[in-house]
DNA sequence: CGTAAATTTGAGGTGCATCAATTAAAGTGG
DNA sequence: CCACTTTAATTGATGCACCTCAAATTTACG
């Protein structure tokens, strides 16, 4: 455990893994009922991690591979020049932290992570995963599966800071959020407003995008100046879809789930 | 087959996929010497591509996987705008064709695939992947570690695009490209003058980092004054590793194969 | 050898960064 | 719950890194 953060053990009792609200998004997604309490042995513990706290940095060695299970947090990686990428942005039964720079379970990560909000994670040791694969050789289809997602929303970030300008970008950025947190269908979405709990600041969403916090303000006082979207206080709300998928280039197929066979 | 492209199957005799000169780079790496006759039986086969030429298209219906045999390709993402994104170079070994965007094997590539000079294709029909699984399952774990790679450089050029100047991303991916060809030591790779052949041209690097190819031939430029390498006809010679590495904050260790186990 | 594609060079424009300073909001301890 | 501190949001002014346009030259190629 790394004792730059303030990670701690949630209280007793822990959620099972058969009652976990995030299976269906997770990467024990399919493996079968009986065999969930034989995984939640390999299970470290559940964590919560306060709003705004490093979990590892990059370089910190890899003992865990992690699932949130609430909230939200960011993978990173900062530059000498002070620059910093948000690489991912984590919801709810996202895996991460299997990304080493090294050969073998030796290795360091390679970006750093961070809780935009209080967070709540499962950890298993890395050290574990080939006794799990063994135990249960279907998790590395489905760890494809989450990969190939990855990599896909990675492509259409990399397409939208070479491509694009920064209307289009954020507007991209927006939807993509929106409708991830809405794909889950939990408390974090309302449905009568059209909105969601929304934590990056500013800053974030400028360091996921290639641009300074100053400009993604401007593009954000633009989109409500025009009534397409309302943004304040955490709360993210999208007042007209059509038009902000017209311009961000967005479809939400591309965020769908694929399976890889 | 898509009829776009002007794809012609090599003549007799194919190379056997137990002699392939990449095989220590593909997919079917940690197959068995025994199994291979039997893999080999899933290749649908090899093919040719003229310097240049599309492959496929984005949306194209994905009815193959491949493996670059021979050569060198991109694969791009067109915007609506006019722009191009280049999402991956691809050299010999490496493996495409695997994202779609849609559930199931019917869906369409989500990026279109261009040799940038004469190249050598291996092709089996997406449909025998499962079965291909089902055969050698320890092909997950290395899809896996393919996918991961993959999604290593791309996060790396996402932290291009979005932190660095042009100078630093071109640095970069001279160097990322350098060393990749290198690291096959094949005839691509010159050692007395440290240079490799490379067909990408301005434009293609361009499109690669997301700056105007005008711009990438003012850097180049500047890079060949100062002595760092020499870029012309097609080769590339690196004259000035060191301070490139230092510019581009290229690690040679981050392109290296990892093992996911 | 002829045509298309890529490279090269210059001039001018702009989208976004940077700097600086104020206001508002969120977090913290008494 | 309020005073205090820190962090984030906001706004204006200025600058530059890179883009766009345009045209000449060289290289690649059937």
């Amino acid at each position: 455990m790394n004792n730059r953060s303030k990670l701690k053990q949630c209280p007793d009792p822990q959620t099972e893994c058969k009652e976990c609200p995030v299976r269906s998004m997770a990467l024990f997604r399919d493996v079968p009922e009986a065999e969930l309490g034989w995984m939640q042995e390999f299970r470290d513990a559940q964590y919560q991690l306060p709003a705004r706290e490093i979990l590892f940095q990059e370089g910190d060695t890899a003992h865990s591979l992690y699932t949130l299970f609430d909230g939200w947090m960011i993978l990173f990686k900062t530059l000498d020049n002070g620059k910093r990428q948000i690489l991912r942005f984590l919801l709810p039964g996202d895996f991460f932290g299997f990304q080493v720079n090294a050969i073998g379970p030796t290795g360091g990560y390679i970006y750093g992570s961070q809780a935009l909000m209080k967070s709540t994670l499962c950890a298993f040791p890395t050290i574990r995963l080939q006794a799990m694969i063994e135990k249960q050789p279907q998790l590395t289809i489905r760890l494809s599966e989450m990969e190939m997602h990855d990599m896909t929303l990675c492509q259409y970030h990399l397409i939208g800071t070479g491509c694009k300008n920064s209307l289009e970008r954020i507007a991209f950025l927006l939807l993509e959020l929106f409708h991830r947190v809405r794909l889950q269908r939990r408390g974090d979405y309302d449905e009568a407003s059209n909105s969601i709990i929304f934590p990056p600041t500013q800053k974030d969403i400028g360091d996921a995008v290639g641009l300074s916090s100053i400009h993604v303000h401007r593009i954000l006082k633009e989109m409500g100046s025009k009534g397409w979207i309302r943004c304040q206080g955490k709360r993210l709300t999208i007042l007209d879809e059509e038009t902000l998928m017209d311009i961000g280039q967005f479809d939400p197929g591309m965020i769908l789930p694929k399976s890889l066979i």
